[in-house]
DNA sequence: AACATATCCGACTGGAAAAGTCCTATTTAT
DNA sequence: ATAAATAGGACTTTTCCAGTCGGATATGTT
């Protein structure tokens, strides 16, 4: 509960390792080995980042990848939302459409959720990558 | 991700609803009924309260619940903490001492991870139950 | 052209945690 | 005695997450 997903911290340490070395191009399996990060994992975990802008890619042989920009123009929060999909809810019915919980209707901490949901988001949207380099 | 869970809800659920009625007793029959939530699953999270010291419990005909202290000394953080039975963490290694993630000897996020970790508990400290009243 | 080394991407599996259920014991007002 | 409530262990089901596998595509090197 409350955990940040493995793929996020994967993320998170590959794009803080790029970003240590100057943004040099760097490879998933270095960076697996590096780590000791599951290679067919983190290689997902990078191909989302790219999807998302967050990172370059470079395909083929002394391919790899470097960051899309500069450290501290990326967020914790853009590495969760690129990599989770979706901005990250406090509770299910936040931020969807389809009520599918059965308290709905008669729930008194939605608002009150919102609230503190609000103030996650500043945390994880204030703080860069560039601080954890 | 980032989730409460859902006995979390429950509980913040029902300690509003003890505190909106002036905190008269309450049972966990009136409140599944009123808010749509499993009688069983709430039942338990009376009782972790209840055990934790943040709602007392009467036994027999006529019990159930009531506060133990007033909605403004009771933070979303003491819920969480006392119906989780720890306090929550962002990450897995944050506040254990076994170190069961692959990464820990080599990982550069464990430290950012502690200040954001920090910056969280902040957030749901602050907010007191009497707030969601 | 062949090869090696990368990224790309969907499908799948296993396991752990969360959500919910069931059953029985105990307490207490009437 | 009875009824209505909490107490609490054991269990099942569901959902989600971590990790794996297989094969396609791209590209530099020889
Ligand atoms: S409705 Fe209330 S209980 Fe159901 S998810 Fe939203 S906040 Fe949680
Ligand atoms: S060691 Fe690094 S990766 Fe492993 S849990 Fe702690 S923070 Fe996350």
């Amino acid at each position: 509960m409350l955990k940040l997903s493995k793929k996020v911290e994967y993320g998170l340490i590959a794009i803080r390792h790029i970003a240590s070395l100057g943004n040099q191009i760097s490879t998933v399996k270095e960076i697996a080995e590096r780590y000791n990060i599951p290679n067919e994992l983190l290689a997902k975990v990078m191909q989302k980042l790219a999807k998302g802008k967050v990172i370059y890619s470079y395909q083929g042989s002394l391919g790899g990848y470097t960051l899309a920009r500069a450290a501290d123009q990326i967020s914790i929060m853009d590495v969760i939302h690129v990599i989770e999909g979706t901005q990250p809810a406090i509770a299910e019915c936040l931020g969807k459409i389809e009520h599918t919980c059965s308290v709905y209707d008669n729930c008194t901490i939605k608002n009150p959720l919102e609230k503190i949901q609000y103030n996650l988001e500043q945390v994880f949207s204030s703080m860069k990558v560039s601080e954890i380099v």
